[in-house]
DNA sequence: TAAATAGTGTCTGTGAGACACTATACA
DNA sequence: TGTATAGTGTCTCACAGACACTATTTA
């Protein structure tokens, strides 16, 4: 085999966990150490060796973070532009990932997904085009909400990743029907909340 | 750069075309002259160079059919099963491409899509796969849709491409209602049927 | 004039988006 | 008791699926 037939493939990953106390939903990111783009703040991503599955990769490159522990992997799509690493061509396959929700801001960077802008490569396009998708999974694709929401959440909760994941603000009234006709969810009572009518706490199944 | 960093890729190809005289939605396919998978059906494909663009890859393969010209390319997804490809650990990303319409079945091995079964490496799973995708972009993806069906396409034309698309005969007044909010298409009379009274003609503008 | 083919009007159910109003808790 | 927070009922619109009926052509 010529050198020319192989290529190389990296993995990079969209890492999403949700705070509980500042109901923020974050981005994994990382300050590139080296050239090309020292200093810049990038997707985490490795190299993908010989023979290994797509999602082993991403856990690894959240792995080198410290960011290990994703409950949930999928993969977004494939980015070919030739001249994406200074480097010399290479592929991208995007993946997203999603660690349990925590109730304070975990270690490591984690970035607001408003504020992830000015990262290295091709990455902001990475993470504008990955957004839609990941909206569109949202309370519809199981694995990712259930990883993203933690085993239960407050209505409020609810709000707060609709709203950063889609870009707007959910009306209550019909966030609520939606999630009352997941057939994995039940209603489990209220929780307490900040003052006002307590928020519903809404539970999976299992 | 040791050798472990760098992966085959193969861009494989889902190509389709429409064939009027018989109303069927072909598949390209080829058969496989060596081993692995020797005399098999497959997909066609070829081994994506480094620097090469996954739609130039997919195009290439198309050409070393001799079923160049598709009109519209897109990516499906990435398939990273080790034990894919019995050679080695390889990627494929799956591509589609649509050939405009033809008068009468072209040249080259054209599979009606519902018989595309037995194909070697993992392709019968690519092809389950990329199924539903390849339907839901029927009528709603304009360059899909309009390199499938050319300039323009009797409304029988298009229940043959949708019931063979989606698995199920659509109901007709549904899809002529379908089309009717298509911006893009417009009437254009009506064409010479087989018998019975003569079906719509639908023309894209521009 | 019957059979084959195709078009049209309309009913139903579902889901999204929106608004007004009601309920609960705390200061 | 007022303000902040959250829940609920309901209206409208768009769209998909389905059925019955009508229209046009050929044999």
């Amino acid at each position: 085999m010529t050198p020319d037939i192989r290529t190389v493939v990296s993995a990079d990953v969209l890492a999403l966990t949700f705070v509980r106390s500042t109901r923020e939903v974050l981005l994994a990111l990382h300050r590139r150490p080296a050239e090309p783009f020292a200093g810049d703040l990038a997707l985490p991503g490795v190299v993908v060796l010989t023979g290994e599955r797509l999602a082993d990769a991403a856990a690894r490159a959240l792995a080198k973070l410290g960011a290990s522990g994703a409950v949930a992997l999928g993969q977004l799509r494939t980015f070919d532009e030739p001249s994406r690493d200074p480097r010399g061509p290479s592929l991208s396959v995007a993946m997203w990932a999603v660690r349990p929700p925590s109730e304070d801001r975990p270690d490591g960077q984690w970035v607001a997904l408003d504020r992830a802008t000015g990262l290295a490569f091709d990455h902001d396009r990475i993470v504008a085009d990955a957004r839609p998708l990941l909206a569109g999974m949202l309370w519809r694709d199981g694995a990712f909400t259930r990883a993203l929401t933690g085993s239960s959440f407050s209505a409020t909760d609810a709000v707060a990743i609709t709203e950063q994941l889609t870009g707007r603000p959910p009306h209550r009234a019909n966030l609520n029907r939606d999630l009352a006709r997941i057939p994995d969810l039940e209603e489990a009572g209220t929780t307490t909340g900040r003052g006002g009518r307590p928020p519903k706490l809404w539970r999976w199944r299992d």
